[in-house]
Formats: C-alpha cells, structure tokens, sequence
DNA sequence: AGAGCGATGGCCT
DNA sequence: GGCCATCGCTCTA
C-alpha cells in the first residue's frame, strides 16, 4: 500500500516525508510495524552511496521506480532498509535508520532475542533484525509486497543534521529525525 | 559516557 | 584483497 500522501518524488523531499508514516512488514512469522523516526537520504551524487558509481549487480533495486525496496548487508551480519524515490534510473533512495516499535513488539524482542524496549528499532541493523528484513526481499514494491506503508503520526518537530558510519561527505546534513523521539540512533545536532 | 575492537560475508575502485 | 550506510561487548571513567 503507497498512501496518497507519500511523496516520493525525491529522496531530500522524501526522507523529511517519510518520518511518522508507519513501516510494515506482513512476514510468515507475523506483522512488525514501527513509525519512522529517523531517516538519510542517498543519491547519485553522493560519494557515500552505494549508487554512486553506477548500476551493478548489488545496486539494482536503486535504480528502479520510487517505491521499490532497497536491502543491502554489511559487516558481515547486519542488513539496511531503504525506499527508492526518483524515477526509474535515478539511483536514489531514504535508509531508514529507526522506527518506534508499534505493532509485533514480542515479535521484535524474539527476534532481536532482548527484553528491552529501548533498544529494539533505534538503529538500520536492529529495526531489520526485529522485523525479519533480508536480502531475499530486495527488489519488492511497496505496492505489491510484504514490506508497505501505512499512516501513522506527525512529527511536531524535525531536525536536519549529519549522516552516521560513513566516511566520504561527513559534512552533509542529509540526516533527518523526528525532535525527542527515543528511538533515534544519535543525537547529534549541527 | 565514550573509546576500542572483533565478528563475518557479499561484492567491487 | 579489502572495504564496509553496524552492533554489542569490554574496558576506562
């Protein structure tokens, strides 16, 4: 389900869009569900991108339509989700870096095989764990998927401020997340 | 509170 | 071969 609403049009205007909206995934074990709280923007341009030096086999779900998931693995063990904005080709997408636990919270602490609340969701590895989010649901639409959409909350306050684990364009304020919300992974402020 | 570090595997400057 | 869009544990405070 993609709300009427969801601009997805571009990845900055997206990722300030995208925080309230709840996060879906209908897995075999049971729905997770979280609102969004926390989210980066990556883009062609941008020298800390997985698109940046084009299309290749690990990247291709950024170059599809907006709308399209967006999972790649790193250290080894953790996965990212990201939502694809743009137009087919413009490799773009929001990481979702954390979302406030709302649906399946036993769920999640099985999965993330913890009984704390507080750190379920505040972080892109932790908020893939806790909902079952891998590499086999790379390439799927928030039309037609398991992983969707829904309305959730408006955000009285955002903030704007610098990326997190990335070593090119640290400087960006390609961050964004929802004022006081727990669940954000950093604090920092520019 | 914060620094340091090991784990672990897909993918490519 | 080496790099990660990270996490959790351990050590110093």
């Amino acid at each position: 389900m993609r709300p009427r609403e969801l601009d997805l049009s571009d990845a900055y205007l997206a990722a300030q869009n995208l925080l309230g909206w709840k996060l879906v995934h209908q897995s075999p074990q049971g729905r997770t569900a979280g609102y969004i709280v926390e989210t980066e923007v990556y883009t062609m341009d941008d020298p800390a991108s997985h698109a940046h030096h084009g299309e290749t086999p690990r990247n291709t779900a950024m170059f599809q339509e907006s709308g399209t998931i967006y999972v790649y693995f790193t250290y080894g063990l953790h996965h990212g989700v990201n939502i694809v904005t743009g137009i087919k080709g413009h490799g773009q997408g929001v990481l979702i870096r954390a979302i406030e636990p709302v649906e399946g919270i036993e769920l999640m602490k099985m999965r993330r095989n913890t009984q704390n609340n507080k750190i379920l969701t505040n972080g892109p590895g932790k908020l893939t764990q806790a909902m079952g989010i891998n590499l086999e649901l790379r390439g799927t639409d928030i039309d037609t998927g398991p992983i969707f959409i829904e309305p959730g909350i408006k955000p009285v306050e955002i903030i704007q401020t610098t990326r997190v684990g990335i070593s090119k364009a640290q400087s960006k304020p390609w961050r964004f997340y929802i004022y006081g919300n727990p669940n954000v992974s950093k604090l920092v402020r520019l």
